[in-house]
DNA sequence: CGCACGTATCGACGCCTGTCAATATAGATC
DNA sequence: GATCTATATTGACAGGCGTCGATACGTGCG
């Protein structure tokens, strides 16, 4: 129960960034598991549009208020796709003062996109 | 209603293998789908298994029922992945006597990691 | 202080999906 | 043709997930 451990915290995709490509060896359950969560995290229309929104975005960065205005959606929504993005490690957040700002976590998309691929690091 | 077009066909992996990476612009809602479309049907901890099982089986490729063995899941459990996986365009299916076989597409495999991983091409 | 605004959390609802048992289909063998 | 084996299809059920409205939290401002 004890959250104490923050030392060896690490995101998803940093499990997982390890891995050789999918195609070189069989997978352990365990590995497929994290890697599933991990493209679920990835395998929604409106967080893929969410991420190429951010990372397209001008610094790299994009404010929730921008990003509601892309969607027909409600900004609870919305609040809830950028919170999965975030929690897998795939957006960082950063507040300033009212606003939060997500920013994409490119070399994690970089990991993720090789272990797919297949192509060595 | 009829299925007369089927010069035209293309698998889903085809639709979506010409786009630019993820992070180069904002994604249409219609790319979006399909991409999503694609990962789901990765998304899952025993497909991955499936796709490494046979990418890394002799010949590259692998009988169903060696599939089978290597689950503790239902022969139609089973079936039904490797149908999802079929259906996109990541695995090629030969029929030889009683024995089904299926097979990496490498190259779909490659683009899908391409687009998330946003290396140029 | 109190209010307005940006963002997150909660609870509920409906749909999608992974799983199974039962059954169907198709090829090989006798 | 009858039967056996390998694979696919069907129908049903449970759990997961995307969505919403309502509400809470937190920050800046008058």
């Amino acid at each position: 129960m004890s959250k104490s451990q923050a030392v060896l915290e690490l995101t998803p995709v940093q499990t997982v960034a390890c891995c050789s490509p999918l195609t070189q060896e069989p997978l352990s359950g365990e590995a497929a598991e994290r890697i599933a969560h991990l493209l679920k995290a990835l395998a929604d229309p409106v967080r893929l549009r969410l991420m190429s929104l951010v990372a397209s975005h001008a610094d790299g960065e994009a404010c929730v208020c921008d990003l509601n205005d892309a969607f027909d959606l409600s900004q609870p929504t919305i609040s809830h796709h950028l919170k999965v993005l975030h929690e897998v490690g795939l957006l960082d957040r950063t507040k300033r003062g009212v606003w939060v700002y997500y920013a994409v976590r490119t070399e994690a998309l970089a990991d993720l996109g090789a272990l797919i691929g297949g192509v060595g690091r």
